[in-house]
DNA sequence: TTAATTTCTTGAAGTAGTTCAAGTTTTTTA
DNA sequence: TAAAAAACTTGAACTACTTCAAGAAATTAA
């Protein structure tokens, strides 16, 4: 049940079975079906969600009231706004399953003296979201230096699967282009 | 000499007396002159940089050959490129000083053996950059939503005094606009 | 303190995108 | 399986920016 989320901590560090059962007791899992929120803009975040089926995204309601797409998550990945979490200030994203989802839920209050009783976790979650700031350093550098286009053709060539599986405006946005450029780009009318 | 980090590190963990003098025995501190290099482009990285005085810049030279400042790192900030870092992979930035700067090194094959000794500093980092990817999803935000009129004020209204610190072409590509277009808006000329 | 270098400014011309509105296709729901 | 909702497409008009080129101002070096 837990066991995708195992295999990925167990890509950076070795737990003992019993730092395994401890862990395995503080998890949640749930199913959630397409389009339900895990966070709303103005909520304090005070859960981290690890999908392990489906895909979820992080947006926002720009001035124009409407979406833009920050950030996705599929399956193996950590999803959740971190300062809300850290300062316990009310979150500017939205946290939605975008397919019916399978996610490992662990509540602040819960994880913090878990961590702190198993510090191996501590490095776990440090290497991931040091990994996860370098990822995001790359994406600004996609964004500065390459055209709508070249964004555009970047993406589909390292994701392909994942391009089937997401609606097009939700990628454009992603992308920072607009629904309709995007159409117009895949059918080469640029 | 490196109190300002030590300072950062117990806003977040407390170190024992015996927990700093480790620590302390593994950091470097040096003195460089503005626009001296830390990390070049092809480099692995393989060393953390804490600012204690001056300014610091990751940068990028753009397909049109151009510099593009991609993060600003000024006293008591952390800098790095973390996926050379994880991935023993050469770095795709340039991490370069704007001013004269104190800058505190330490270097990963020392630094994981610490951390493994020292638990509540894998703490610490984790924290750290938790916090720094929150804020990098905030950069996007922003990015995204407003025009590059507003990100200029709005950096402007934030960070008054860096804003004097550096030379305004880095800021314009911070902000993803150009110089000239950067001159524009400060001349009420937009 | 002069020369050299770096940074900033200005206007004119160009363009990579957006916005809007309407129609079409696909997917979901009942 | 029909109706409703969501997602995608298209072209025309627009605009927020970029690029270029040249000069002015400020900073640094000798």
């Amino acid at each position: 049940m837990f066991t995708p989320l195992f295999n990925h901590i167990q890509k950076f560090i070795t737990l003992e079975p019993s730092e395994i059962k401890i862990l395995e007791a503080s998890l949640k899992i749930s199913k959630i079906k397409k389009k339900e929120h895990l966070l709303q803009e103005g909520q304090v975040c005070n859960t981290l969600y690890f999908i392990t089926k489906g895909c979820a995204r992080q947006y926002i309601i720009n001035p124009k009231g409407s979406e833009q797409t920050l950030q996705f998550a599929i399956e193996n990945w950590w999803i959740t706004d971190y300062l809300s979490y850290h300062n316990t200030t009310p979150s500017h994203f939205y946290i939605q399953s975008v397919e019916n989802c399978e996610i490992i839920s662990i509540e602040k209050n819960i994880l913090e003296p878990i961590l702190i009783e198993i510090p191996k976790l501590e490095r776990y979650f440090r290497i991931v979201s040091q990994k996860s700031f370098g990822a995001m350093q790359m994406r600004i550098k996609f964004l500065f230096t390459m055209s709508a286009e070249e964004r555009y053709h970047h993406f589909n060539d390292h994701f392909p699967e994942f391009v089937q599986r997401v609606p097009q405006y939700m990628i454009a946005s992603y992308l920072d282009f607009s629904a309709e450029f995007m159409s117009k780009i895949r059918a080469g009318k640029i």
